[in-house]
RNA sequence: GGGCACGUAGCUCAGUUGGUUAGAGCGUUUCGUUGACAUCGAAAAGGUCGGAGGUUCGAAUCCUCCCGGGCCCACCA
């Protein structure tokens, strides 16, 4: 054996050799219960970040239930990821001087498929790289055909089931990324901005966004507040447009803000929205999908909204209906993605109804049939959101993603709006009714970019011949569908729900391991497609684990330059060093930090993993491998020998059920208390005198409690001890992955 | 605005149902060690467990309040 123990020279042999015996890949046993985990799929196009690392803890589930024999099946995938994918693209494009307004839909989704592809391979080489045992003969991708049409499958059920509805609501709309959001899309930053004071003639409001009083449509005040009982009922004028509009009454409105008045503009605004759905208000919409004004005085029209905005408050000034200006310290709503404020704006779109498909995932939790761990912080809240949830909104206005299956009959909806390019290649848009004067159907539907349909269309599911008309000028829905749509039902897609032998075998999952950052997105929503489609949750334990941070505590990002890419960190330390850096000193729930003196630290505790096998193997062969194998009866045994034959049975008992009650943190500690201060330090130390007396029982102690340690030790990290296990005389002879636990 | 956790050695954190001198890693200091390992070993320094009060034979651990930063949720115009 080498000195000093050098990973590069183990990981790539010791992972194909794995790889080539088949150890990733379970028998299915009928009669004997698997254990499943499936991989958060990481975003197909994107290289793994430090947090993929905690991946590390579901090998170390999936090799040590290997260990105990189970039939085990760790599934790996890859996920479109929808917006993500697109934005990364479209900031390619923006580089090369282009859009994607410069593609029809088609040609564009073929390219961002095409660069995905180039793409693909990187993670999963990386994945490898990290010693994941991983089945990759059952790898999944999320736009395979098989798993598209369970999906597509599943929204018609939906749609029959009379969940699935098309509505006209307020939604979160990005006019950069061009796609309306669901409300989990939205973050949140706190702005200073102002709040301005106008005078609406009988009564005056405050409001952030004077540009949209063109689109109000009444002023509510609290129907407790005395101040403006006289006036309810009565008129207030909209400055600069002289428009009268009504006083009403409504509980939502806070007396204490502004003036106790609110100008209600139900178009572009959540809480108006509401207001003007109870009421039974107009809707005026005066922001289009590009940000720019619309539908209003012609002085304004085209404007952006901070322009309009300036503008606006210059002419109430003159006009003099500008009564104060408030600094104001308030929160907005940006897109996660591209940081642009929000534009809430009313749009019809696809929903689901959500309500009775979280009933029986919540049940579920709340029956402890899946539990969530740690229990404590998450279950809340995992129930507070449940609970409170609104319809999802699953519609987005991108391409890269299946589309909707729904089709629409150009002639019985003339009014759909239309965004093509033509034959020269030049944009049109416009109402299908006026367009099909001058373009035929088969130019429109080549050049096809994306289409919106109105309120209430008239659709089929499918793409035959118009029912009612009979016609044959059928778009489909260019809306595709959120991603998570699709990854929702990623534990019935990948298994091959609902006839396959994978689904009837490892389904429902063992355990699910994630962040919590996904537990809304991902985790609530696997739970309720689990039951909708298969009647039972699709895991029995959702383990939360914790977030990688840097040495100091920061989240690791970009722009604070602070981040440690893993496969720098395996080129340099070696994989298990960093597998075991992950899990050491994480407490569950809180952050992981990793640095520099951390990785040190791991990767001398392999070096000196690496040394105590050395040492032990260079006296075995001293005495020609003349030591008889370990046995309980065994002879001669001294004090010190039965003192850490005991330790070493405790031990065996504290990780095993460490690792059983997802505490992989005291599980590390404790195996690298054992093996460096109690085993290297003590025993060895003890044993030397003994070696050189010619004492072979020591030897064989020695050697025993060498063995043990490293299959305890395998599953965190995995490379080193296979290594060492291959290069000793020993009983078994099997490779250590699938060496039986010890007891 | 509502809620959830948290505050233990210079730094990062353990401390399971309250029970003998409160632990680990890294860092610091001293000493040692040329045949497993300098990516080593031995030892030491360093904590009135955020603060105050309470329950108890006994509190880092349970209760109340205060201080400090963290996170989640929410329609404050």
């Amino acid at each position: 054996m080498e000195k000093t123990y050098d990973p590069k020279a183990v990981e790539a042999k010791i992972y194909q050799s794995w790889e080539k015996g088949g150890y990733f890949t379970p028998k299915i046993t009928p009669g004997k219960k698997p254990f499943t985990i499936l991989l958060p799929l990481p975003n197909a196009n994107d290289p793994l970040h430090m947090g993929h690392g905690l991946f590390v803890i579901e090998d170390i589930l999936a090799r040590y239930r290997r260990m105990l024999g189970d039939p085990t099946l760790w599934l790996p995938g890859a996920d479109h990821a929808g917006i993500e994918t697109q934005y990364v693209f479209e900031k390619k494009l923006s580089r090369e001087g282009k859009s994607r307004f410069d593609f029809d839909r088609k040609t564009l989704y073929q390219t961002i498929f095409d660069f995905v592809e180039q793409n693909r391979d990187i993670n999963r080489q990386q994945l490898k790289k990290l010693g994941f045992s991983l089945d990759w003969t059952r790898y999944h991708y999320s736009l395979e055909p098989e798993i598209i049409k369970t999906v597509l499958h599943t929204f018609r059920k939906l749609h029959q089931d009379g969940l699935v509805y098309r509505g006209e609501r307020i939604v979160n709309f990005c006019t950069h990324c061009g796609t309306a959001f669901s409300d989990l899309e939205v973050d949140y930053v706190e702005k200073n901005e102002f709040l301005y004071y106008l005078n609406y003639g009988p009564i005056s409001i405050a409001t952030t966004r004077p540009e949209t009083i063109f689109a109000d449509v009444a002023v509510a005040v609290n129907p407790k507040d005395k101040r403006y009982k006289n006036l309810v009922g009565q008129k207030a004028v909209i400055p600069l447009i002289d428009k009268e509009i009504s006083i009403i009454t409504d509980g939502l409105i806070d007396v204490n803000f502004g003036t106790g008045a609110l100008k209600v503009t139900p178009a572009h605004d959540a809480t108006d929205f509401e207001i003007g759905q109870k009421n039974k208000l107009e809707t005026l919409v005066v922001i289009d999908k590009n940000g720019r004004m619309t539908n209003l005085p012609e002085k304004y029209l085209e404007m952006t909204v901070s322009k309009a905005r300036e503008e606006t408050i210059k002419d109430l000034g003159k006009e003099g209906k500008l009564i104060k200006i408030e600094p104001l310290r308030h929160t907005v709503g940006i897109c996660y993605r591209c940081k642009t404020t929000i534009e809430p704006m009313i749009m019809p779109q696809w929903f689901v109804k959500i309500k009775p498909l979280a009933k029986p995932a919540i049940e579920a939790v709340r029956k402890g049939q899946t539990k969530i761990v740690p229990k404590k912080r998450f279950e809340k809240m995992y129930f507070d959101w449940m609970e409170n949830i609104h319809d999802w909104n699953i519609s987005r206005q991108i391409v890269w993603g299946p589309q909707i299956p729904i089709w629409y009959c150009l002639d019985c909806n003339p009014d759909i709006l239309i965004n093509f390019l033509d034959k020269k290649g030049d944009k049109v848009s416009g109402q299908y009714q006026k367009l099909k004067e001058k373009y035929s159907f088969e130019e429109i539907k080549n050049g096809l970019q994306s289409l919106s349909a109105g309120k209430n269309p008239i659709y089929s599911l499918d793409d035959k011949p118009c029912r009612k008309c009979h016609g044959k000028n059928i778009l489909q829905e260019t809306d595709t569908f959120d991603t998570w749509f699709l990854s929702g039902q990623w534990p019935l897609t990948t298994l091959g729900y609902p006839n396959g032998n994978d689904f009837k075998y490892f389904y429902p999952t063992s355990v699910l391991d994630t962040l919590w950052d996904i537990l809304f997105f991902w985790v609530a929503r696997m739970m309720m497609f689990g039951f909708y489609l298969a009647g039972k949750a699709p895991f029995e334990v959702i383990h939360i684990h914790c977030r990688v941070v840097d040495e100091k505590g920061q989240k690791m990002s970009k722009s604070k330059e602070n981040v440690i890419d893993p496969m720098d960190t395996v080129e340099k330390y070696g994989a298990d060093a960093l597998r075991i850096a992950l899990v050491f000193g994480a407490a569950p729930g809180s952050d992981i930090h990793i640095g520099e003196s951390k990785l040190q630290a791991m990767r001398n505790f392999t070096n000196k993993l690496w040394n105590i096998g050395r040492f032990i193997l260079m006296n075995l062969e001293l005495v020609a491998n003349q030591v008889p194998f370990y046995d309980p009866k065994t002879t001669g045994l001294t004090k010190e020998d039965r003192e850490i034959l005991k330790d070493l049975a405790l031990l065996i008992k504290k990780v095993t059920s460490l690792i059983e009650r997802y505490r992989f943190d005291l599980a590390a500690e404790n195996l690298y208390q054992f093996a460096w201060h109690r085993f290297a330090d003590e025993y060895i130390e003890y044993s030397k005198d003994r070696i050189k007396g010619g004492d072979l029982v020591v030897l064989s102690v020695l050697r025993h409690i060498y063995l043990s340690l490293l299959k305890l030790l395998h599953p965190f990290m995995p490379f080193i001890t296979e290594e060492i296990w291959q290069k000793f005389p020993r009983e078994n002879k099997e490779p250590l992955i699938i060496s039986p636990w010890p007891e």
